[in-house]
DNA sequence: GCTTGAACCTACAGCGACTGGAGGTTGCAC
DNA sequence: GTGCAACCTCCAGTCGCTGTAGGTTCAAGC
């Protein structure tokens, strides 16, 4: 994340093909603060150079490993600073593993019971349907594991 | 989710605790249709009976295994006409199923990369640090799988 | 009967990470 | 010089809630 090659002029449309993003996407990160306003033309159209690029690029690369921007707003600081000690970039990136992990827990306790719902059900009736039955069932009986219920609730995101 | 014992006359404060909701959440899934608007008190206090609290219920379960609100919508629908063939219930299960199912296999990807990640790096420097150079590396040379970038993209949620 | 405090009411803003659209300007090719 | 793609800003919507502000009602205790 230093500087090196400048002058390559790419438009914010030229960026977002090269980076894989969205034109408004690179807009948003530019207004959370994400990446550093660049110059603009004469006509007030956005021109970025290869720092830009690199920069993107790390974001993307964060968010498809499912770091939030938080995360990434840390991992881009740091990189900032090579002489720093990285134990805290282990960390953040220690942290996301872990929540990874608990999604991949929780979604296969899903797996299980929508495995049993639908694997029970032989084209009946609604009445007789062991999809809505499960469901519909007060005291979650038919549940192997309780692990479907809130714990530490939500694992959302990519 | 026939009608049966009435007048039992819950507050929305002993739904929600029944039920292991929120209030707002209740009042919530009113505005949207899904919970019926429940009889008043003279002061326009809701009063629920057991209909509305086995509603709820399967409307809770339902999220707990990840279902979307509308599918929900759908299955409670369904649920109310206990005669008709269950193959769209089923189809609805299924669909979940296999979200849950793309879920898991895209979090895995990133449940390696985050492994070999943090695997590498010996705290040293932020300059020598793997999890610093994975994300800033354009190329993406590092990935075993390319999985962890976009295909069918989102998997958020419970 | 009166006071207190919890629980209720409506309405609306905010989360995270974008995405899409309206309505207008610029850039470039023909 | 004209057409049209790509750019600009600003704002609303997505999903499933959650939290807050500012007010009313209820039930218990005195
Ligand atoms: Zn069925
Ligand atoms: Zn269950
Ligand atoms: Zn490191
Ligand atoms: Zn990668």
């Amino acid at each position: 994340m230093n500087a090196s090659g400048r002058a390559l002029g790419l438009s914010i449309g030229q960026l977002a093909k090269a980076t894989g993003s969205k034109v408004q996407t690179i807009r948003y990160y530019e207004q959370l603060g994400l990446m550093p306003a660049p110059e603009r033309s004469q006509g007030n159209q956005r021109i970025y150079g290869a720092r830009h690029e690199r920069r993107l690029a790390f974001i993307r690369h964060g968010r498809e490993l499912g770091f939030p921007l938080d995360a990434i707003r840390q991992l881009l600081s740091l990189a900032d600073q090579p002489d720093r000690p990285c134990a805290e970039a282990d960390a953040i990136a220690q942290e996301q593993l872990a929540a990874v992990r608990s999604k991949i827990a929780r979604l296969r306790a899903l797996e299980d019971e929508l495995e049993r719902m639908v694997a029970c059900c032989a084209s009946g009736t609604i009445g007789d349907c062991h999809v809505i039955e499960v469901l519909a069932d007060l005291s979650h009986q038919h549940c192997l594991t309780p692990d479907h219920r809130g714990q530490d609730s939500e694992f959302g995101d990519a």
